[in-house]
DNA sequence: TATCAATTAGTAATAGTTACTATTATTATA
DNA sequence: TATAATAATAGTAACTATTACTAATTGATA
């Protein structure tokens, strides 16, 4: 199974780049209006491809759709609930911490961690001025 | 809207305190054995609306169906990604570097936190010995 | 006891996602 | 360059978790 980088692959690639943390269908309706015959199972296919290669990122909060970023490094997630958008914070100065509640999960359950899933929602700067 | 203690209500909060962590079609199928006419959708909504009311804990992970938790109190889930196990960990010894956490976000988004969602996954320990 | 609203069972509908299949590229090679 | 082998696609069907809807039932209350 030699990977081939067909167009329909890159056309996904960049709209991921252009787009903020978007969603399958989201990605889907980018690429639609340049190239409507895209199909969103191909879509949908591809980025769970990238993501299980560690290409790019896929973020799943509770019941909302799944969302992709681009960049892997370590951050997190944080999700107004108003307006949806979703912001990123660098987590490299909370290393030490994470690794912190890490150890004492292992210690009081007996699992040993290999996956944490965290993120965060509240109001955003603009929401607030709002209201 | 007076609350009304229903047998159904009854039966679901029994379920949630005999079944470990169980997800809706799980306190259906409990309850199913002993009333074979209890309605999924009843079983849905009361989960919901205990859950609203802080009775119980709605336990959202990633893509797998939620799961429901008769006790409130401030604790953290693990889960085994092997058997699917969910275990308990006291957040309490957690809470000041939650709040680090917290406090950090909000400087670096901008977005007040409101709610945070944490889960982790790893192996247990006994699916550790089988392998 | 009659009335009124909360709750239910059962079913239909929805959203997000995955599975399937026949067709269309793309690469390797004779 | 033509051909064979196969990866990837478009389009559709199927699936899972969940919510919405509706008519019937239940239980409290005047």
């Amino acid at each position: 199974m030699v990977k081939r980088y067909s167009a329909q692959k890159m056309m996904i690639k960049d709209a991921l780049m252009r787009l903020n943390h978007p969603t399958a269908s989201e990605v889907y309706e980018y690429i639609r209006k340049s190239y409507p015959n895209i199909s969103l199972g191909t879509v949908y296919r591809n980025l769970g491809l990238m993501a299980e290669s560690g290409e790019i990122l896929r973020i799943s909060m509770g019941n909302s759709p799944d969302r992709f970023d681009v960049s892997t490094n370590d951050h997190l997630h944080v999700m107004c609930r108003e307006c949806g958008q979703v912001f990123d914070a660098d987590s490299h100065k909370l290393e030490n911490m994470l690794k912190e509640i890490d150890e004492f999960l292992e210690e009081s359950t007996g699992v040993h961690i290999e996956d944490r899933t965290m993120y965060f929602s509240g109001i955003c700067s603009s929401c607030r001025e709002k209201s």
